[in-house]
DNA sequence: CTCAAACTATAGCTAAAACCTATAGTTTTC
DNA sequence: GAAAACTATAGGTTTTAGCTATAGTTTGAG
């Protein structure tokens, strides 16, 4: 059994006449014939009568008819949804993000991703950043907004801003100025995430350029509790500035530049390079980048898309049908094939 | 889209492993590879992510999937239904009857095909010849019982058996004898059927013959009503004998013979020689002449059946696969051609 | 770290399938 | 009775799908 003999099928079933349904599927009638004696034959029975010009379904053609239309109704569905993916009218997609970059990031991408794409369903988990890298190698993840750099063979990432950490303290705490040293970090008792955190070894490294052994008297893993810890004067903390930004309005906290040498990193996304990625994640990476250029007015390198292989192209229209098999037009998935002369 | 191309599809989706796939459906690697290849460009997606050794279904795959399963179950069932008929596990059959043959003939018939048969929807419709003849044109009916000739061109027919008529007279009536001259019935008054049945025109001919005119006195359309009619002293009626003879325990009437000449007719099958006819048609009308063999002791020709296409023929086996295209397994539809060396 | 195994994709060739036009054969309609 | 309408067959051409060989990449074992 063959697609293309269902279609004759149900072509010459419509019309009642091997003429016209040859023609509405572009094959010429003798093809349509045979393609129709060759599937009775393997089905081991007529489909239709001839009765000298009048064509009519057999009892074995009524009832093959009824599950063959159910068939090729499901095979246009199957193509329709996957169209619809392509063209982001459906589909999901899940993205890990930093639990620092959660809050003052997301809900603005969210929300015009949301806007511009509506069908699509959209999951984003905040998680540290190792698990963020698990998570797009084992495929729970699409896309993944973490620190870089990513020394990951299967990755690509790409830079999307860079984030300076600041010295939090409560409003209870007496620094004396809006500027520290990273020297001066040796006295003060200071709330940290955990050491398998990104974030926590990026304070390690930099506190031991400055020759400084941090004081960790309380470590969390939520940025959310260590800075109610902190505004409750446990201790200080060093978090990414734009992230505490974010939250003053809702915290008496004082935020202090740290200098000699100021610690920062790159803020970035990563993806599996060879795993196709859809419509939607691409949109929501070229999204990320533009949010981050109205955030800062800063530009972004332009994300590279896709496989090598052009799954879109398409072969060049010909000026006239030729002799040998003409495709099955599209839409019925049977389609005519024109080639240039 | 091809339907070997969605069954390499599902093959992958199975084993996630691109030769273990080819192996499944018979095809080599490569080849599987190129029709997956091709199924992605049409669709213009990727169906499936190669990660290094491991190949995953991409979300287009996941939803693809979803209908492409759901239409090859459609495929396989109108495929079923098709065999289910064949074995006449299935189906309907729509029979034609002459009313007088209806009451003697038909049940016996009727009990021994359902035994055989128990899953084929039997619909008998008694109604006179020339309906009979018109329903099959028309292909409201599958076979016919009737009377013989036919001369119609596209019909083909089968004798049965002869049917003689019989003079039936009231019990109060005084014929005097059991067998009568054709010439006597110049005298009797007559209940007959409508001019336009058949059986009344066989008796207009056979009267005809003997240079008789009958004396019809009340015409009526059902031969139970005649033979009411008759039993209340209305007249006397010329009917089946064979009809009659089955109704005696239940009515007082007289079976006379008649003679010089003695009026008979051929009851027997028929079809349209053009129209296929399925499984059920054709052990019906093998029962029909077996149990005209069973209620005569007589035998009677064999229905030659079907085209001269053998549509159920098989290919004969082959020793070895070919180098070619192989077919692909039947149950799946997808199968091995093996041909002789 | 290297090599072999496991895997998919490409190249080139061959056989089979599906197409075409021409036309034979039958039925129907005028 | 002839022409039109229709399906089935014949023979040739074009296209497709198969094959084997092998290129290229990844993974796992030693």
């Amino acid at each position: 059994m063959e697609l293309r003999q269902i279609h004759y099928f149900m072509a010459v079933a419509a019309h009642q006449n091997f003429t016209r349904a040859a023609e509405q599927v572009h094959v010429s009638q003798p093809s349509l014939s045979i393609q129709i004696g060759a599937l009775e034959r393997e089905l081991g029975t007529r489909l239709f009568d001839r009765l000298g010009r009048k064509v009519v379904l057999t009892q074995a053609g009524e009832l093959f008819r009824v599950h063959a239309e159910r068939a090729l109704r499901e095979l246009d569905q199957a193509a329709q949804v996957v169209h619809e993916l392509l063209g982001a009218k459906r589909g999901r997609l899940v993205v890990g993000t930093l639990s620092t970059v959660n809050s003052y990031l997301i809900a603005p991408l969210v929300s015009r991703f949301k806007q511009r794409f509506p069908d699509i369903h959209l999951q984003v988990h905040a998680q540290p950043s190792s698990d963020i890298v698990s998570g797009l190698l084992a495929n729970r993840l699409d896309i993944g907004i973490c620190l870089l750099p990513l020394t990951h063979p299967h990755m690509t990432t790409i830079p999307l801003f860079e984030e300076r950490l600041a010295l939090i303290a409560p409003a209870s705490m007496s620094i004396g100025t809006v500027r520290t040293r990273m020297q001066d970090l040796a006295r003060l008792p200071l709330v940290l995430m955990p050491v398998d955190y990104c974030l926590r070894k990026m304070v390690e490294v930099e506190c031991a350029k400055a020759g400084v052994h941090p004081q960790v008297v309380l470590e969390m893993s939520s940025p959310e509790g260590i800075l109610q810890a902190v505004a409750e004067g446990t201790g200080a903390t060093i978090l990414p500035e734009l992230y505490v930004r974010s939250r003053l309005p809702a915290t008496r906290l004082q935020v202090i530049d740290l200098y000699d040498p100021t610690p920062r990193h790159m803020v970035g996304l990563a993806y599996l390079t060879k795993r196709y990625r859809g419509v939607a994640a691409e949109e929501f990476a070229a999204l990320c980048q533009r949010t981050m250029r109205d955030l800062q007015s800063a530009s972004s390198p332009t994300l590279t898309a896709g496989y090598p292989t052009d799954l879109s192209g398409r072969t060049p229209l010909r000026s006239t049908p030729p002799k040998g098999r003409p495709l099955l037009r599209s839409g019925t998935t049977l389609k005519v094939r024109r080639r240039v002369g």
